[in-house]
DNA sequence: AAAATAATTTAGTCTATCCTAATTTTTTAT
DNA sequence: ATAAAAAATTAGGATAGACTAAATTATTTT
């Protein structure tokens, strides 16, 4: 298997981000993703579908799927790109919002002795500094049972476990409500139509968010005991 | 102006080493380092040589030069390289025979920010393992007083201040040798015609050493007190 | 179900690099 | 000063990946 460009390995990293997240991986949403006309994303898909062995599986009009091989070289570049952002965090003194476009070009560069070595000195870390689970060495991707905050109803209670937006801004504003990884918090109220949250952030104010931020921060909803 | 290519980058990298140790950046000498076909050499002078700002001086047959332009760029580059393998070795357990190519790879990738924590994190250092001055960050190349170990005469008292060659067998060699960057030498011997060198490297045997080592072993002579 | 809109693909180009084969120029050896 | 050898260049093509404009297919609206 010889080695995959870093044009390819952006494509199947982005297929495998979106399709994980339950959302097409169709002509539009690579070519927006990747900053990429359309019709250049067919042409790689074609030409994705049609390597021996294929790493994705395509069918005009349909979007794509990554493969078994596409996955896991997928799964390879996540791997890399999460354990660098947490490394920089950690080791480097960088801040969450600042990591991105750093891993993004070093994912594709460093050995596997280098992977394996910020791996070792983080304690083989299970998640990134946005709480988003680290692929395995094996390439397996950790099961996680996280949902976005938006899903909650009115009075769970539930822990933060992953911000899933690498925008700095976004990033930014949504430390600034204390809505990070470990946050506990609490539903308070809904609104309807619009689904707009009023929250209660442990330690803080109460908080609306709308859902352009709810839909992003992924939770973990505590069991409360129903005495 | 915008970014160099990574492949640019690596032509200039490449005409600075070689015309900065006294050789002609010839399309072969280029050709042979950069693993690439003379024809594409010559192709790629032309062009370096027709951009606004030019990066290199050519003339046909006559190999290639760097521009003030060119040179800079060739620093940027060159002090990336350093800093990253002198933080491999500092910071992240390699050995000084296993960090080219990752700093090669690494080199085109990392951000300014990326450049200067490391940089700080080292206390910004003056040489690399291999004792190769590091370009300071307004990208001036320090002078240095080294001269290749085979410049010297019998009799001669000299410090290694740099191994100039970065494959990893010939490391390995010269510091088992123990013909590292600090190792105080005295130049017992020199053979006539081949100019094959016995030397007493300080706390270790008696050693012989060829051109193809001497040559490559920078060092400072020492001014020994004349009494 | 037709018309309008949106999404996707095809067709035809472009740039950056690389290559091999053939030719030319320069250097070296007789 | 030639002839032979070495070095460098030109010519002609290939591949990866991106683009725009035009055409096609799907989807949504009415």
């Amino acid at each position: 298997m010889e080695a995959l460009t870093q044009n390819i390995q952006d494509y199947l990293k982005t297929i495998y981000e979106l399709t994980s997240r339950g959302e097409k991986a169709s002509t539009n949403s690579l070519a927006k993703r990747l900053g990429i006309s359309a019709p250049s994303i067919t042409g790689m898909l074609q030409k994705l579908s049609g390597l021996q062995p294929p790493l994705v599986r395509y069918q005009k009009h349909q979007g794509a799927m990554l493969t078994e091989a596409g996955e896991k070289a997928a799964l390879e570049v996540l791997r890399h790109h999460r354990l660098l952002e947490a490394w920089l965090v950690e080791s480097m003194g960088y801040t969450w919002d600042a990591v991105h476009d750093e891993a993004c070009k070093m994912e594709h560069v460093i050995s596997e002795e280098f992977e394996r070595r910020i791996a070792a000195s983080l304690g083989h870390p299970l998640r990134d500094p946005h709480g988003a689970p680290i692929p395995s060495a094996d390439l397996v991707m950790p099961t996680t049972s996280d949902l976005p905050l938006n899903h909650l109803k009115i009075g769970d209670h539930a822990i933060v476990r992953r911000v899933n937006c690498e925008d700095g801004a976004f990033l930014r504003h949504v430390q600034h409500l204390g809505l990070v990884p470990g946050a506990k918090l609490i539903v308070l109220d809904i609104s309807p139509f619009d689904g707009t949250m009023k929250i209660q952030v442990a330690g803080r104010e109460q908080a609306v968010i709308g859902e352009a931020v709810s839909n992003q921060i992924h939770v973990e909803v505590e069991d409360i005991e129903e005495t």
